[in-house]
DNA sequence: CCGGAATTACTTTTT
DNA sequence: GTAATTCCGG
């Protein structure tokens, strides 16, 4: 308690002695409120330093603090830059210095992601690298989307390339800083490569930067890899930006990848003044490249490094605390560390075991329910919290038949909605028109007679001249290819309506431009034209995005410093995560994956699909390293609780349209049996809800046999399926027509999903092909029962 | 050669 | 259940 007083008495003194700051006041009151262990990285101002920061332990507070101390101490904003996970972490923490040092002082610190904050210097430096500095940024899907289409055009197997897997091995070169250069100067990975039969891999990688530099475009790994090449290349501009951020800060440094990393290094080399704040018990990105030992050795990085630990728990009670800290027990890699916490004992974490995961979404909703109802609590108290974004249907339905307001977060994303992409995509190309998978998108959507032949013919033409997709189209007349005079005319038409929206671009704002598109280019009429449920939702959402744009466009007029142009609009929307979007007063249940609920925080969470292959994930139960990352993340799980967490699991799941048997997870029976509250046994012997004596019925018993437990593994053949006498019809999926595949025989298939308990009975077989589904609607109500025996049992006969 | 319908394939996590 | 791809009639 001294050293704090001591350390609060001296400050202010300092602060009084500096003229520029006299108000901290402010700041004085925030410091008193920090622990010991808070406050001396807080009032750290130079040098390395790292601060390893337990779950809950208030780093966002040691961030905070530490830049308007710093700037109480004369270090002038434009210096300090401070790179956090997501945006809106980002924005809260601006608005909290702002609260402290003032507005005007907080507007000029450099915050954000380290790609929004990195894209924005790419842009200044662009022509430094050759880049337009109104580059687009392709997101995952564009780069896809592009690959698929390289592939193609090179006439390879698509099943041997398959493009995400081929995407994902570029984005771990880039994220490595392998450039095209360096990866066919490096034997081992071509040797690589071509041992994993894709030996055309390189010239994918080749070609796909080549298109995305023609194109003026970036994806996410280059705003990392690109930044780099800026700094190495220029020494200059290296010189120049390490001059102006004298003092940089990083949060969730433990998940960094190796690109960050050397940014990171870059730029702090000058002033060594680099504060790295994180958790190796939290870092759950590995898969996109983080690497966890960016934060185990960064005490080799940097030589006199300060290290601080932040230990006490200020979140969570003491059962959960300490159910967490058992399971990370678990892991071998990790740093010394302690969590404790000064909070009551709490209630116990709650375990409970379900048959179906929709029984799982109905106790969730329930308990939700009762804890809002006993506790007077709001929406907003609640989170759900999974492995797979796939999971959230079940809660949803749930939670929506209960009236309970709930969010999802993440997902498919509203700006990767098709609609909303084909808007954007227009917009795209009246900054970019070289912007290729805009164009690609658009040119015919809505349909105006330009076929995939036409659209192959212009990316051919284009890759010979080397010029875009885009300038072919305005030099028809001077070029010869093989496109007939009507399809010119309706190319021509496309070139002169991008242009008309350039025009109208000089004088607009984004919003006016935007409904003018969404008009003039018949998205709009395209939408009502339809006129189904979906088509009605699609024109919502791009009502929703209008007044987003509106939005924008009233936000920046009070920015001082921004131009309020679309191509900033688009950056925005390129790298949104979210939740930036999210407008913090807002009343509801959180539902999101466990990802993405790092760093926040709730009373009550509920964590569900905890069974072997789903969490631990099948993908990710290979290697030790990757079973410890799951266990990491079921750890930042469980500490986003402060007052309750429940674990549930269920007995069997719809996984990829069939119903699976599932194991509890052994992350159940990895938390020590003293903090948990199990409602249901983990060990019991696992009931078959299909093998009920009851459903027995009047078959003959002679006649079956029990087939063994279905394997979970999708290689395992469902049972087969004979077509019970009494069946009336059989009905098609995806096919208006209902055709009768049956004709009354026998008919034989594969169950590849079960009946669902409503008005009809409903069983869908797997035909011929491997993925053709058939609809068995039974007419016969009384078959029902038959059904469930057929599914599980294997008939004779 | 285009457009719409039918078929096939796909679902770990994300900036 | 959706998106990409293939099929097929006009």
């Amino acid at each position: 308690m001294f050293i704090i007083i001591h350390k609060i008495i001296q400050l202010k003194g300092e602060l009084w002695l500096n003229s520029r700051f006299k108000i901290n006041d402010r700041l004085e009151k925030y410091l008193s409120q920090l622990n010991d262990a808070q406050l001396a990285p807080t009032l750290q101002k130079d040098g390395p330093m790292i601060v390893i920061a337990g779950a809950g332990s208030g780093k966002t507070r040691v961030l905070t603090y530490r830049i308007a101390y710093l700037m109480s101490q004369g270090v002038d904003s434009f210096n300090i830059l401070a790179l956090t996970f997501t945006n809106k972490a980002a924005k809260e923490m601006k608005g909290r210095i702002a609260s402290i040092v003032g507005d005007s002082e907080a507007k000029n610190l450099w915050m954000g992601t380290f790609h929004s904050v990195f894209a924005k210097i790419l842009r200044f430096e662009a022509d430094r690298l050759g880049y337009p500095s109104n580059f687009t940024i392709y997101d995952t899907q564009d780069s896809q989307r592009l690959i698929s289409s390289i592939i193609k055009e090179m006439n390879l197997d698509k099943d041997i390339y398959k493009y995400k897997q081929v995407h994902s091995r570029i984005s771990s070169y880039k994220n490595s800083l392998i450039t095209v250069k360096a990866y066919f100067q490096n034997p081992e990975l071509i040797e690589a490569d071509t041992a994993a039969r894709r030996p055309k891999i390189g010239e994918i990688y080749k070609n796909y930067v080549d298109r995305c530099f023609k194109a003026g475009a970036m994806d996410f790994d280059d705003l990392l890899l690109k930044t780099n090449e800026l700094l190495t290349r220029f020494p200059d501009v290296l010189a120049k930006y390490q001059d102006k951020f004298r003092y940089i800060l990083v949060d969730e440094y433990q998940d960094t990848n190796h690109s960050q990393y050397l940014i990171v290094r870059a730029l702090s080399d000058r002033f060594q003044n680099i504060c790295v704040v994180g958790d190796d018990a939290q870092s759950i990105y590995a898969f996109r490249g983080a690497n966890i030992n960016n934060i185990l050795n960064f005490q080799r990085d940097y030589d006199d490094v300060k290290v601080f630990r932040l230990e006490q728990n200020y979140r969570s009670t003491k059962n959960i605390v300490n159910a967490a800290n058992s399971i990370i027990d678990k892991n071998q890699t990790k740093l010394d560390k302690v969590v404790w916490t000064a909070n009551d004992e709490g209630a116990k974490v709650k375990v409970n075991r379900l048959m179906t995961d929709g029984d799982e979404g109905r106790y969730v909703a329930s308990s939700i329910f009762e804890n809002r109802m006993q506790n007077q609590l709001k929406n907003s108290d609640f989170a759900v919290l999974y492995r797979t974004n796939a999971q959230s249907r079940a809660i949803e339905d749930a939670l929506r038949k209960r009236d309970i307001p709930y969010r999802i977060y993440g997902g498919l994303s509203f700006y990767q909605r098709k609609e909303i992409k084909d808007v954007l995509s227009y917009l795209r190309l009246v900054i970019n028109p070289a912007d290729e998978e805009a164009l690609k998108r658009v040119i015919n959507f809505p349909a105006r007679g330009i076929g995939q032949t036409t659209v192959d013919r212009l990316v051919v033409a284009a890759n010979g001249f080397e010029r875009s997709i885009f300038e072919v189209m305005q030099n028809l007349d001077k070029i010869d290819i093989k496109i007939n005079s009507g399809t010119k005319t309706k190319l021509q038409n496309f070139v002169t309506m991008i242009e008309s929206f350039q025009v109208m671009n000089q004088t607009a704002d984004v919003f006016e431009l935007a409904e003018h598109v969404t008009k003039v280019s018949g998205i709009i009429r395209e939408f009502n034209k339809g006129g189904t449920p979906e088509d009605i939702t699609r024109l919502e959402n791009i009502e929703e995005l209008l007044n987003g744009m509106k939005d924008f466009v009233e936000g920046q007029k009070e920015l001082a410093d921004a131009t309020g142009s679309l191509a900033e609009f688009l950056e925005d929307v390129a790298l949104a995560t979210d939740l930036d979007a999210d407008k913090g007063d807002a009343n509801h249940v959180a539902l999101m994956t466990i990802h993405l609920a790092k760093g926040l925080e709730f009373p009550y969470v509920y964590i569900v699909g905890l069974e072997e292959d789903l969490f631990p994930s099948a993908m990710s139960m290979n290697t030790r390293s990757e079973l410890e990352e799951e266990r990491r993340l079921f750890y930042v799980a469980l500490t986003r609780a402060e007052k309750q967490a429940y674990l549930t699991y269920v007995l069997s799941r719809y996984r990829w349209g069939k119903l699976i048997d599932a194991e509890p997870s052994r992350f159940i029976e990895e938390i020590d049996d003293q903090y948990l509250d199990v409602l249901t046994p983990v060990h019991e012997p696992r009931q078959n809800p299909m093998l009920n004596a009851d459903i027995f019925g009047d078959i003959e018993p002679n006649n079956i046999r029990f087939k063994k437990p279905v394997k979970r593994k999708s290689e395992a053949k469902p049972p087969k399926f004979v077509a019970p006498k009494n069946l009336k019809r059989v009905t098609k999926s995806n096919s208006s027509e209902k055709t009768n595949l049956f004709d009354g025989k026998l008919a034989v298939g594969n169950i590849v999903e079960h009946m669902r308990f409503g008005k009809g009975e409903v069983l869908k077989i797997e035909g011929k092909g491997a993925d053709t589904k058939a609809e068995i609607n039974f007419e016969n109500g009384g078959v029902k029962k038959l059904l469930l025996r057929f599914a599980k049992l294997d008939v004779l006969g």
